[in-house]
RNA sequence: GCGGUGGUAACUCAGUUGGUAGAGUGUCAGCCUUCCAAGCUGAAUGUCGCGAGUUCGAAUCUCGUCCGCCGCUCCA
């Protein structure tokens, strides 16, 4: 059933020019997909909603469009080129992947759990005169487990250090370590996965070695003096940014929600130390609130993370249920200062704020709202891609497939349809109104098939309003206009078609609703 | 990467024991039509994922290869 959803709605991207597979003429890219005539339209307009919400709406964020390429260090500091590499490796009975250093460490683990064991015997053995460190000094079979611990650990870190995939492997087939399920010690060799991509840039010395971003977000951090220097910012401010970020997945999978090429709608919010869980807080709130305006509530929920990554001190997702569950949409975080001062520290470059309330200078805080576009894109068509049941021209039932979009948010606002294509009068009077009506938004002039039909087609990509030419406005000058969800017709004059339409797909509604919600 | 499964028109799919490809929808042109898809006439569109092999002959059988989907794995 949800399947079968999926599967519509992928066909429907497809066929009215929303998403196409990149590279279709040479059997496709994986993991990588190109927007269509309706897509490019669709992902401006929530990328234009997020923007609003962000930057116009808050006199304290402003925006930002830093470059893909940045310099190397750059990601030494921010984590990534340590925490984005995995050694893997596969069980070829099993047919399962492991990380080969999380099966190294839980063997590490089961032998110093061994040493525990002999330790806790003992002190039974001995009851009240049992010296723990003694034994565990003294005793061989102890010492035996306890010292070949410390040799993997040690062995293990210089492995990944060095980046040796080859002592990885031999230090999984010396200790023997088994598949947990089945047993096998069947394993093929540690590979390498490296999330970043990267390029060669010729002339910046050594070789020259760049990496392709894999998030926005570090453009924002250092720049943040640049920023907070020109625009007289004072604590609390955020910056925002929208671009393209990459990884290089080990599988892309699920349509465009896991791609290699990806773009985000980021901003980092700068606070001062200890009020960081009050602003996380309050920007939960708020981006949810940007959410509800869109998507029905019970479609999203937050989901707290578990684990936290090594930057961040509090993080939540806000997720969304795709046709494939509930997964994550939005990722709020609270990054403490690792990121400043992981730069402040590489680069030599003091990144702090002078604080005139307090008088004294701090590295701020930040939490960061963090937004995949892609997945908003997902989100937007999965919730408002629609088969229902209406009357036709008889009164039977007949089927209509129609993107419930918010207005705002629809590619084409308005189409422009004469009632008849064969007569003259109507089709001039209708290219009129639409060249009047292009100086306002996207239309659409269309005059083939019967009207009915062109209705329906409006509705496969979701145009809120379409404008009848009919005999009477031959007379004096009104059309009707029929609103998609609710197939109503009304009749208004033409000079009051482009207020009306205008108002109803504003994004204004959208950001009037939100801060209702605040 | 491994396993499962699939690849035929823009979309959804059929294609018999091997005999040079079809349907519905869509598209285009024309007709009809005074407001909610499927009225009439006509047309275009396929290296049957790609390559090789078997065969007189391959969408169909065999091998290889590429790509998609699902699972494992990963997911800031």
């Amino acid at each position: 059933m949800q399947e079968d959803l999926f599967k519509r709605l992928v066909s429907h991207c497809k066929e009215y020019g929303f998403i196409y597979p990149s590279s279709e003429v040479y059997d496709g890219l994986n993991g990588v997909y190109d927007y269509g005539p309706m897509g490019v339209e669709l992902k401006n307009n929530i990328k234009e909603y997020w923007w609003r919400a962000m930057v116009q709406m808050h006199e304290n964020i402003t925006g930002l469009d830093s470059a893909i390429f940045m310099h190397p260090l750059i990601w030494k500091a921010s984590g990534h080129v340590d925490a984005f590499n995995d050694p893997l490796v596969d069980n070829k009975d099993s047919k399962k992947r492991f990380r080969a250093d999380v099966l190294i460490e839980t063997e590490i683990d089961k032998l110093i759990a061994k040493a525990d064991k002999e330790v806790e015997k003992a002190a039974k053995r001995f009851g009240d005169a049992f010296d723990e460190k003694m034994y565990r000094e003294t005793n061989p079979r102890v010492l035996e487990y306890t010292q070949k611990a410390e040799a993997v650990e040690k062995r293990l870190a210089n492995a990944m250090k060095a980046n040796d995939m080859a002592d990885l492997k031999a230090i999984i087939d010396e200790l023997e370590i088994t598949e947990p399920d089945t047993g096998s010690r069947n394993w093929t060799e540690v590979r390498q996965f490296n999330l970043m991509f990267s390029t060669q840039m010729s002339n910046t010395g050594d070789d020259g070695k760049l990496y392709l971003r894999p998030e926005t977000a570090q453009g924002i951090f250092v720049n943040f003096l640049n920023v907070q220097k020109t625009t007289r910012q004072k604590i609390p401010f955020g910056i925002a940014q929208i671009g393209k970020a990459f990884r290089n997945e080990i599988v892309a999978r699920q349509f465009i929600f896991r791609m290699r090429e990806f773009e985000q709608m980021e901003m980092q919010y700068f606070v001062r130390p200890g009020t960081e869980m009050e602003w996380y807080n309050k920007w939960k709130e708020r981006r949810m609130a940007w959410h509800r305006a869109i998507t029905p509530a019970e479609k999203l929920r937050f989901k707290d993370h578990d684990n936290l990554a090594h930057y961040a001190n509090a993080a939540v997702d806000i997720q969304f249920e795709f046709p494939f569950g509930f997964k994550e949409l939005e990722g709020i975080h609270s990054r403490t200062d690792f990121d400043l001062s992981s730069h402040s520290q590489l680069s030599g470059k003091k990144m702090q704020f002078f604080d005139p309330e307090l008088n004294e200078h701090y590295t701020p805080y930040v939490v960061e709202t963090s937004v995949g576009c892609d997945r908003m894109f997902l989100s937007v068509i999965s919730n408002s891609l629609i088969e229902e049941t209406v009357p036709d021209a008889q009164g039977e039932d007949s089927s209509r497939t129609v993107l419930k979009i918010a207005p705002a948010l629809a590619p084409v606002k308005c189409a422009v349809l004469p009632l008849l294509k064969n007569k003259e009068e109507l089709v001039g009077k209708a290219r009129e109104v639409y060249d009047k009506l292009k100086f306002h938004f996207l239309c659409q002039y269309d005059e083939k098939d019967a009207v009915g039909r062109r209705y329906r087609r409006q509705d496969a990509i979701g145009t809120p309003y379409c404008v009848t030419i009919d005999f009477e406005t031959l007379e004096n000058d009104t059309v009707t206009i029929r609103e998609r969800d609710s197939m109503q017709q009304e009749r208004v004059a033409i000079s009051e078609v482009a207020r009306i339409v205008a108002e109803k797909t504003d994004l204004r509604k959208l950001l009037e609703q939100i801060d209702v919600a605040l």
